[in-house]
DNA sequence: ATGAAAGCGCTAACAA
DNA sequence: TTGTTAGCGCTTTCAT
């Protein structure tokens, strides 16, 4: 129990099993041939003193870190906190070990960050979005590490990407709400001029209507605050503005769940008299009142191959430079349905 | 551009700038004295060649590493990202850097990722819960870095503490609830048996009842899927099976919410009739058509508080060894006051 | 203000 | 199967 406040080392175990340092390595690491009788005295000595290997240093000498720097926007939304389960799912598998930066959708942080997460010599990068400064992009290049850009495929990979095109869920989005035979339709979403994601979307959307000779009649913005209290807001803000709207595309579906909320308090018909829809396809949304309509941004199978592309690529395989999912639209009962369609549950 | 794929040195920059490498060395950590036209090359040529510190080895020669470990059990229920952001607030204007690690619930793995974690010898470690294995606590103890556990102050620390106490939170709700009128409660909450927190809280809950002469009379558990989905579905089996049950003690706000909403859609006077509460004060909530009952959990305080514990003990000044905050009752909408009370917004 | 030497705790490579 | 030697890339300490 004396604590000289120096933590052990593998010199202090050597010297507790009388066995030299190099063996004590081999048996901590199962490496080589080591007989099971030092094995034995090895890991009881260890066990013992209560050892912990020093990382930093057996990184150092085998210039090695079993370290993915894993860079996102932000923890408090439920999609990123998604990608990260399927990235660990996949990981666990491996010697591999995640390791978490935020950015707060800051591209200056987001350089930090990345600067410090390189610092530290990881196996690969996974990080959000394809949008980098310069530096960072650099940096990124320059590490020699596989890097898989993840979300978003709108756009050119520094190395691997994998996503969803948020451009075309904006379109396909139009055009579902356009065969429904909704005009008046309002946007409303985050303010956010460096969530790209959400400006893709936005853009491919009124694309999209503009070919079906339709503007968007509203848009409605929020920032900070509880997501489903700003859904509500501006949800009523729109109408009071204009009651002719037909339709509200939400950004989020945490907005699209105050938005119906709201509605339905009102006594308004969904989808009758005003259809909305989402996007991401939250688990929230299980419990709503009604289903909102929604496009799934496949975040859990997004963490899942962007893991898996690094895994492969740590052992050398040098494998998919870019994977795009399709997701397809979940009318919920707040969009209605071009008759014409089949299928979907 | 050139890349035998091996990352630039100290010796790199050192050569480049014709300036020896300890006097680069110094440079990039402003140390020492440097005369500013030194000062000047070498920094042109790290920015030049792109060189990034490698801090494992950096880490290893100043026997310092500025991470924290912070360990928690989940990241998808909004608690524990909350307490992130409190710690990253206060580590934000140090040197100190956060990584987090995930238990699932799970000791064992709890052991596994603190294991992990001690190995890349951090300057301190944040710590969900007061309930560890022994071989976790004999880690933290052998450790000889600041700990600090989280969330609960039920019980002993292994060195520093900062919650509140589930007890208390559990016996304050009750005797609101009896305050209030209620007889015929029913506890909803996770089949969890290793959330001790919401155990202590169910304890707390129970004794003080007991001491009212009143017993819960129906209990339901989930674990899985969508919280507020499966509030629905418990408060409409609560309610089948017993009708007369006049208020429901939820172990979270989400599974709440989902009661609320299904009370509300089957026209039920809430609270008149059916009185409702649940725990953590979620930001979620302010959306809901009726402000639910509730108890703040203090998550951002607790996670501020904290790394200022760690931020003074690693320069040396020793504080607070257990910090016990008090939220009190948020009454919102769902559960009937006792008129003899004041104040509360 | 700058440099040289030693070594942090471990592992790769080779020797026995 | 086990041990020895030489670093990994940096910082500490001590000289200059």
């Amino acid at each position: 129990m004396s604590n000289d406040n120096r933590s052990l080392t593998l010199r202090d175990v050597s010297e507790a099993s009388g066995v030299s340092e190099m063996t004590v390595s081999r048996v901590l690491r199962n490496r080589g041939d080591v007989s099971e009788a030092t094995r034995e005295r090895v890991l009881a000595a260890a066990k013992e003193l209560g050892y912990v290997p020093n990382k930093i240093a057996g990184a150092l000498a085998s210039q090695r870190v079993n370290l993915v720097a894993v860079i996102i926007p932000s923890l408090s939304n439920m999609v990123f906190p998604e990608v990260l389960t399927g990235i660990s799912q996949i990981l666990e598998d491996t010697e591999l070990q995640p390791v978490v930066g935020v950015t707060d959708y800051l591209p200056e942080k987001e350089e930090k960050v990345l600067y410090e997460m390189l610092s530290w010599r990881p196996s690969g990068v996974i990080i959000a979005g394809l949008e980098h400064t310069d530096a960072a992009r650099a940096m990124l290049n320059a590490s020699g590490i596989p890097v898989v850009e993840i979300m978003d495929t709108d756009g050119e990979p520094v190395d691997a990407m994998v996503g969803i095109s948020h451009r075309r869920a904006g379109h396909e989005m139009a055009a579902a709400i356009l065969e429904a035979g909704y005009r008046n339709i309002a946007f409303l979403g985050t303010k956010m001029p460096l969530d790209h994601r959400a400006r893709k979307r936005f853009e491919g959307f009124t694309e999209t209507l503009a070919k079906g000779g339709v503007e968007v009649v509203e848009r409605e913005f929020y920032s900070g605050g509880s997501a489903l209290a700003k859904g509500r807001e501006m949800t009523k803000a729109v109408l009071d503005r204009n009651p002719d709207v037909d339709f509200m595309y939400f950004s989020n579906d945490m907005i699209g769940a105050g938005g119906m909320l709201y509605l339905l308090e009102q006594g308004i018909d969904v989808p009758g008299k005003i259809g909305l829809a989402g996007f991401n396809g939250v688990e929230l949304l299980q419990g709503l009142p009604r289903k909102l309509a929604t496009m799934d941004a496949c975040r859990l199978e997004i963490g899942k191959i962007a893991a898996e592309i690094i895994a492969k690529r740590v052992t050398g395989d040098d494998s998919n430079a870019a994977v795009t999912l399709t997701p397809k639209i979940t009318f919920g009962d707040t969009l209605l349905r071009d008759p014409s369609t089949s299928g979907e549950g």
